[in-house]
RNA sequence: GGCGACGUAGCCAAGUGGUCUAAGGCGGGGGUCUGCAAAACCCCUAUCGCCGGUUCGAAUCCGGCCGUCGCCUCCA
């Protein structure tokens, strides 16, 4: 398959070095609970690494906490628990939503308060070759001695000093350089290390985990566009300048942000919707079917009405899988002709293969619906289309089998069909409707047919 | 201020030189089916922000303008 990379700005060919794809994908700073953002974020990778697997890769996909950083800190000490503790209540939380959407596991999830010897050595292989200075109980980058510095972003070092929002500080050669290690304050978790007790910076724990659990070299690291400066830029200089091996990865895959009115979803911003509410009200293939309907590397409004509209497509999909009860399985036999998926199958494919195109994966995936519908009116055999379809959509990680509910009112339900049915053949039809819609109105539409009535609960 | 995206139907969203008289979804209109519905199927619902240029040919390339967003600071 074709993927797009940052780095060189172009699509290309994705060809592991072995048929396993080495994936680091940035993971969360828990310190709050995951918004939808998040969830649409791991989402898309979750794609990729299906996608890829489909393809018959194995994919070793690692992904970290960076469970240290100055707002777990502060939200720790406000709410006077420890850092730990708050950081462990937020990594429950993100598994909570992240399995709930149904996104796989990783291989493996690393937190950085537990690879801290891993980043020691590290920041010391990274002072012993000059590329990194101890100030003051602090190790900085010295950027400027990575030439390659800015190339992710695309921008010089000049330009982004020029922007003069960079932090100054006093013990920087550089105003540019950033912190590898930062000098313990009292009352602060720290750990000790050879240039006084302190705790790691931003952005080591990604380089020291991908090397850990990598490698020296990775196919695909992805992440938010949001990480692309300074955190991935200032990954690559870290582990490039460490191991003197370019490209650190292959890829650099960035997802477009999901935007709230105006302005992306963002835990400073403080515009959010949890990833748990959002699954609470729309469930998780409807907001899955949200976020593939666009491109993973666009922007994506959140639009309530526009994810309601995605769970009415969803039962469109859903609705080409049922069983037409009208034929007994003696007539849906093997030698009737049977509605061709392959080209379909051919178009999802295509649409994969060029940079993970999900919109025009599912509109192969509606069509097919289609072709399915149309060729159950037309008598013709649908189980190896419907096969395909289910097929395809688990690539996509979407679960179109009605989600398991709450059975408990089925014999009432079922009571009322009869009742109705009874009036319907009493030819009392006003009564007969009346009963429809009120049932309509609980949520449980009817479908008559030829051979009885059926019905399911909408949503969902 | 610097760097970079984007602007396609009522809404969402693919397409990025000719097969586009523009995919798919939602919504809307008309029809078939139905006691009526629902579901499904059929038909209809855009000339691609504006202006200029390149080309035999542009939504697709170039320039200008307008608008929106992202990054440059913690962030998926």
């Amino acid at each position: 398959m074709r993927l797009y990379d940052t780095l060189t700005a172009q699509k290309c060919e994705l060809v592991p070095a072995d048929n396993t794809v080495k994936m680091y994908v940035c993971g969360v700073t828990p310190y709050s609970p995951s918004h939808v953002g998040h969830a649409m974020s791991y989402v898309y990778f979750d794609v990729l690494r299906r996608y890829l697997e489909y393809l018959g890769y194995d994919v070793r996909h690692v992904q970290n906490f960076t469970d240290i950083d100055d707002k777990i800190i502060l939200r720790a000490q406000q709410e006077g628990v420890t850092p730990t503790a708050l950081a462990e209540r937020y990594i429950a939380d993100y598994f909570d939503s992240m399995d709930r959407l149904g996104i796989q596991r990783a291989s493996a999830y690393p937190r950085a308060t537990e690879e801290v010897p891993w980043m020691l050595d590290l920041i010391s292989g990274l002072i012993a070759k000059g590329h990194a200075y101890p100030a003051s109980g602090d190790v900085y980058f010295r950027v400027a001695s990575f030439e390659r510095y800015g190339a992710l972003g695309h921008r010089k070092l000049d330009e982004m000093i020029a922007g003069a929002r960079v932090e100054r500080g006093a013990q920087k050669e550089h105003p540019g350089d950033f912190a590898l290690w930062k000098a313990g304050k009292p009352g602060e978790p720290s750990w000790d290390s050879p240039w006084g007790p302190g705790r790691p910076g931003w952005h080591i724990e990604c380089s020291a985990m991908s090397l850990r659990y990598l490698g020296e070299q990775l196919d695909i690291h992805g992440g938010g566009h949001d990480l692309v400066f300074p955190h991935h830029e200032n990954e690559i200089a870290q582990t490039e300048a460490y191991t003197g091996k370019a490209p650190f990865s292959r890829f650099w895959a960035h997802n477009g942000l999901l935007t709230l009115g105006a302005e992306k979803m963002s835990k400073s911003l403080g515009n959010l919707v949890s990833a748990k509410d959002a699954l609470d009200k729309f469930g998780p293939a409807t907001l899955r079917l949200f976020f593939l309907g666009g491109h993973y590397r666009a922007p994506l409004a959140y639009s309530e009405e526009n994810i309601e509209a995605q769970g009415r497509a969803l039962e469109r999909l859903r609705g080409a899988l049922r069983s037409e009860e009208s034929a007994p399985p003696s007539v849906l036999n093997q030698s009737k002709d049977q509605v061709d998926p392959e080209p379909f199958h051919q178009r999802f494919s295509d649409a994969m293969d060029d940079d993970l195109n999900t919109p025009q994966a599912l509109a192969a995936m509606f069509d097919l619906a289609r072709e399915i519908n149309r060729g159950r009116e037309t008598g013709r055999g649908v189980t190896v289309a419907q096969a395909a379809l289910t097929e395809l959509a688990g690539v996509l990680g979407l679960k179109l089998t009605e989600e398991k509910r709450d059975a408990s009112a089925d014999p009432f339900i079922d009571l009322l069909l009869q009742v109705r049915a009874d009036l319907r053949t009493a030819k009392q039809y006003q009564l007969a409707d009346s009963v429809r819609d009120r049932l309509v109105a609980l949520g449980v539409s009817l479908e008559d047919s030829a051979q009885g009535t059926r019905w399911r609960y909408v949503g969902r």
